[in-house]
DNA sequence: GTCAGCACTCATTAATCACGAGTGCTAATC
DNA sequence: GATTAGCACTCGTGATTAATGAGTGCTGAC
């Protein structure tokens, strides 16, 4: 859709005004704040025409004009110019996720979600890596008592992940040893989905001897690496009550009800195809956020699209510059995992 | 406090209606509902008379009584009586809290949690077992790489930590196997509070060779054990929008931002002196839940208490079933745990 | 094409009033 | 002396009304 200069200009001025009052605008305020060169009237004329085009709306007749889901979205496709964080605030980020002495992925994950809410006043989502999607660095059985195993996973996504086995015969530190060398031998450099049959047979032909302790452990280790595991953190919660949009209670509750079910909060946060996106209102799939917007970008761990970061909150969100901060936090936990991982 | 039997039952009669209605209850309501033999007018002595013991208030002049923080109090100590789950929703409980196809502690607790917010409608909170209480049952080196190790303890409690470990020097499997058979000799059955210097030391002895690696690793180690790593999980925090008391916006703000600091709610609900409390209103520290109740129960692990498990939800709580649903669920926890741990 | 002027719409706020639930007090009754 | 009927009084709630003002659409002049 083509629109004129000053058509852009005015949604322009109506997106930012709304975003910043949260009231309607209306045609005065516009040539008082923004257009001083136009009348009241001609600006009337031209939202006239913005709503017919499906970009503004009116609560009622004698309110100011607000932006419609598509109006948001022209003004972040056409109109918006992304704001990103200045060279020192970069800098503060990069501060901010690296000082930890213990550098595990968790830890790091849950300080960038905090960051997150911190600097954008939003509710943020972090998705950690799956390791479904990662490959096996390293797998180790531990003898914990005769019948007790502890299976460790290491992944190349910084995952460590610990399946508890019970074995049905009693096991000694020389199986578990030999168990050992050949799986780490067979498996690592693997994905899960590369696990298929023929490698387990592969395996099993050299396990003859162990053939039940052996079955016992790859099928639970394999169901629980089959299984999805990406885990949501979750951080500013209560920042929604900042925002008139939710003074209603039903308003509120369905957003925290929302925000509440990780299985919904895992999908709507999951990788896309895009490694950077943007969804408004109603372009939402599901019922519960049709009046939220949610902005999310992925971030890299070993060259590979790990997980993803994003906020959720009111459609009148300041997506300039949300976008530019979660663009840049993006770079930046790339990059820090490039350098503790 | 010695109450006649009279003004025992209006109290009990004017926190039951006041429970179930969440509306200031008369006199009338009374002599209509519980007490049919005696008028309002009596009821209205009795009233005044409670009042000034400090049992109950009055919102506003012309309203019915509701009952004070102690009112609650001396009900709970009182006069209520438990009502425990039936035998049915006992084994219920029992059957929600073992289908599990892999049973690790965090997968128990987190059904848990959200057994106790489905069971009670308030919010619930349930707190891990800590290692710093919990004794090793194994300690275990992964060498992921010539300078990645990941360090596993087991512990008898169940928890499986990770810590990741940066070596300064590369190691290789021999070494590695030497240092597990030496920490694992000298570490099982120990608590965190028991490895001092002494036993630090005495490994360090048998470690001449490996002087370096091995501090590195157990400073670490040592560190990571002794940091307060008990996690909080929580459930059905939206429910409290079902309670007319966190209509106001900002008595549901500051009930969430509660909820939300993780640290305020592991202290609050971290392990008494007492294995069951109830905390009314004001009885709690924090400012932010002084119109809040507490209740609160330990479980066992390995015929130690480990962890805690309870609600927080409005003054207006139905006690006698809260009290017995926490019971009975810690009771069965600690028999599953016993089972399957 | 632009814009001043004007009639019209409608949400918001304050003010007023009637209603009713509930109390405390007094005086009669058991 | 305890109980209770009767009554005046309090005060929150909800409905009604009216004034206000922000904003629009339309007309007609420049």
């Amino acid at each position: 859709m083509e629109l004129g200069e000053r058509k852009r200009k005015i949604l322009e001025a109506i997106v930012t005004d709304y975003i910043e009052t949260a009231e309607p605008v209306g045609s005065r305020t516009i040539a008082k704040k923004y257009l001083t060169d136009i009348s009241p009237a001609t600006i009337r004329n031209e939202m006239a025409d913005l709503e017919d085009l499906g970009l503004l709306e009116q609560p009622h007749t004698s309110a100011g004009r607000i932006p419609s889901d598509r109006g948001y979205r022209y003004y972040v496709d056409q109109i918006m110019e992304i704001k990103y964080p200045s060279p020192q605030e970069i800098e503060k980020i990069k501060y901010m996720l690296q000082i930890q002495t213990i550098n595990e992925l968790d830890k790091i994950i849950k300080r960038t979600t905090k960051l997150i809410s911190d600097i954008t006043k939003y509710t943020s989502a972090v998705l950690t890596p799956s390791v479904r999607k990662s490959s096996i660095r390293s797998l180790q059985l531990i003898r914990v008592s005769d019948y007790d195993i502890v299976a460790v996973v290491v992944t190349d996504t910084g995952i460590i992940k610990n399946v508890v086995i019970k074995s049905p015969n009693a096991v000694d530190d020389s199986k578990i040893l030999k168990l050992n060398n050949l799986l780490n031998e067979k498996l690592s450099g693997l994905t899960i989905n590369d696990i298929g049959l023929t490698v387990i047979s592969d395996i099993q032909s050299h396990m003859r001897e162990y053939s039940e302790i052996f079955s016992a452990i790859i099928s639970v280790v394999y169901e629980s690496l089959k299984e999805d595991d990406a885990e949501v953190y979750l951080e500013g919660t209560t920042n929604i009550f900042e925002y008139p949009e939710y003074d209603d209670k039903d308003k509120a509750k369905t957003f925290l009800s929302f925000i509440e079910d990780k299985k919904l909060l895992t999908n709507v946060f999951a990788e896309d195809t895009n490694n950077f996106c943007v969804y408004i209102g109603c372009e939402n799939e599901n019922d519960k956020i049709k009046d939220c917007s949610i902005v999310k970008a992925t971030y890299n761990i070993a060259d590979k699209t790990a997980g993803t970061i994003g906020i959720i909150g009111p459609k009148r969100m300041d997506y300039a510059r949300v976008i530019g901060i979660l663009k840049s936090i993006s770079n930046v936990l790339s990059e820090v995992f490039e350098k503790t991982l």
